[in-house]
RNA sequence: GGCGCUAUCGUCUAGGGGUUAGGACGUGAGAUUCUCAAUCUUAAAACACGGGUUCGAUUCCCGUUAGCGCUACCA
């Protein structure tokens, strides 16, 4: 029995939670991480997922990385139960919120302006003192700071951090964590434009949605110490937090662009199967409970998503940071393109002869079938079906020279498959027993081994030196293509 | 720099005061063969370091080191 929400402050009740990513780039790995979790959880538990938009930040949120994010969501079949929600459309809820701060003293005006706060920063630091605010506009007595507003003077609303004691949270991963006050700063709540800042929106709309478990990036548990005060100055209830460990590229830094790949829609183009990405990320940072205390037998790793969803737990989530493992990420791959039905398949690999500009005459659907079924086990990802299988699907393929090299220099071995190709053509059953039966005859009969013509006729028929067994290749082509790609070499 | 978090094979991880420290990916070797993949067999591969606590620490505590995160009127 997984039970990990018995910390919730609504313990019985159906968990809330929430995606929250900004829509500042695209989604990468990271986030739908953090994405899948959150929906496992809320499926897990029959709960609530909510989708929010943190757009806050007008100088870098942009319309087309909202609809690249929904996407990545959408390519990764993880659906959300409300919004999504902008939260530039939700202003009034900050004002409120920042409205109530002031009037319960926990929050005052600053009027600072942002040369003022850099200079002294700067100087903070040059100086080896930390860069904290230094508090110099809570001195200001109300009166004076509604006066100073009221005549127009820009001012921003600061947090009003206790001078002393400690704030901490128990974390569902890490366990409890805690600050002293002391480090904390008086951070903004809203700026001097009237826009919140991310941590009253946050807190803001976790409680206007009656989030109940936050799920998000280990990257914000030292922001979760102000969130966790906003609360508190708020009178609400606190939320589970459940902090989750960051992906690392292998370098073992921050995963971003200079590892390649870091959007999750790239992972589609490069023709990675959505189930197996989940499969994948899933397994990057959580470990589903074992199968059985103290018996050896090995935890399976592909896991379908109904198996993930009834397995997975905030428990299993490790507090270590994980490496992306692009060869692992391959593994998963073919595991299920190979357990995949050519059916199931063939839509998918439609899509990747449109983009390679294939036509591909699909009126045969037996063949297709077939073909696809043949192909598949030594399939890396979709991509192969357009790339390396192209001789099975048109008659305009490339022939790679250094499979040529190897089995096709020998002007007498082309001469053989010519003729092979004849005796081919006279052939009244064109049946892989057939084909075989020739091809080593011949062979004999020529002295050489079978295995010369065999490896020959396969780069001749397909245009390279890998493909699944020769008799089976030319069944797949057919009579009319195997016999003329044969005598095409003479 | 300050604060916080983390530390088991190359990678993802299981485990936990006494174990041959388990699995998966990857890697090596062999078998098979018609190339490759698959498959089967098999091999190598880890408890960061130093102090405690203890009869006994990889496991618990402290420190060191390293890595990561945060340190904005970004989120």
């Amino acid at each position: 029995m997984t039970d990990s929400h018995k910390n919730s402050p609504l313990d019985g009740a159906k968990p809330r939670v929430r995606f929250a990513p900004s829509p500042t780039g695209y989604l990468h790995v990271g986030g739908a991480r953090t994405a899948l979790f959150n929906w496992l959880y809320a499926r897990h538990f029959g709960g609530t997922l909510i989708l929010r938009i943190e757009d806050t930040d007008l100088e870098r949120s942009t319309e087309e990385m909202v609809e690249g994010i929904l996407q990545g969501m959408r390519w990764l079949g993880l659906d959300w139960d409300d919004g999504p929600y902008f939260q530039t459309k939700r202003m009034d809820i900050y004002r409120a919120a920042g409205v109530k701060l002031l009037a319960s003293g926990h929050g005052y005006y600053c009027f600072c302006t942002k040369e003022q706060l850099e200079d002294r920063r700067a100087k903070a630091t040059a100086e080896g003192r930390p860069p904290k605010y230094d508090g110099a506009c809570r001195k200001i007595s109300r009166e004076e700071a509604e006066r100073r507003k009221n005549a127009g003077e820009a001012a921003a609303v600061r947090f009003a951090v206790p001078e002393s004691g400690v704030t901490f949270f128990d974390d569902a991963v890490f366990g409890r964590i805690e600050f002293a006050n002391s480090e904390l700063e008086d951070f903004v709540l809203l700026r001097s434009d009237g826009g919140p800042t991310y941590h009253l929106s946050v807190v803001a709309d976790d409680v206007d949605m009656k989030i109940t478990h936050i799920i998000r990036g280990a990257d914000h548990i030292s922001n979760t110490p102000k969130q966790v005060l906003l609360y508190q100055a708020l009178g609400a209830a606190l939320p589970v937090f459940a902090h989750v460990p960051l992906i690392l590229g292998p370098d073992k830094t921050r995963l971003s662009k200079r590892h390649g790949a870091t959007s999750v829609i790239s992972y589609r183009d490069l023709g990675i199967v959505p189930e197996a990405f989940r499969n994948f990320l899933a397994l990057l940072g959580w470990t589903p409970p074992q199968t059985a205390a103290g018996t050896n037998e090995a935890t399976p790793e592909i896991l379908s998503d109904t198996q993930l969803i009834q397995l997975f737990g905030l428990d299993g989530i490790s507090r270590s940071n994980a490496v992306f493992d692009n060869d692992k990420l391959a593994w998963f791959n073919t595991e299920y393109i190979r357990a995949y039905s050519a059916e199931k398949l063939l839509p998918l690999i439609e899509e990747e002869w449109t983009k390679a500009g294939m036509r591909v005459d699909t009126r045969d659907g037996n063949w297709l079938l077939s073909t696809i079924d043949l192909l598949k086990p030594r399939a890396r990802n979709l991509k192969d079906f357009a790339t390396s299988f192209r001789a099975f699907f048109t008659d305009d393929y490339p022939s790679d020279p250094a499979a040529i090299e190897k089995f096709l220099k020998d002007g007498n071995i082309r001469k053989m498959l010519g003729e092979l190709a004849d005796l081919y053509a006279a052939l009244p059953e064109f049946t892989e027993a057939e084909t075989e039966r020739v091809l080593r005859e011949l062979a004999t009969a020529k002295g050489i081994k079978a295995g010369a013509l065999i490896n020959g006729a396969r780069v001749a028929l397909t245009g390279q030196g890998v493909a699944p067994s020769l008799f089976a290749v030319m069944m797949a082509l057919g009579k009319e293509r195997t016999v003329k790609r044969l005598q095409k070499l003479n």
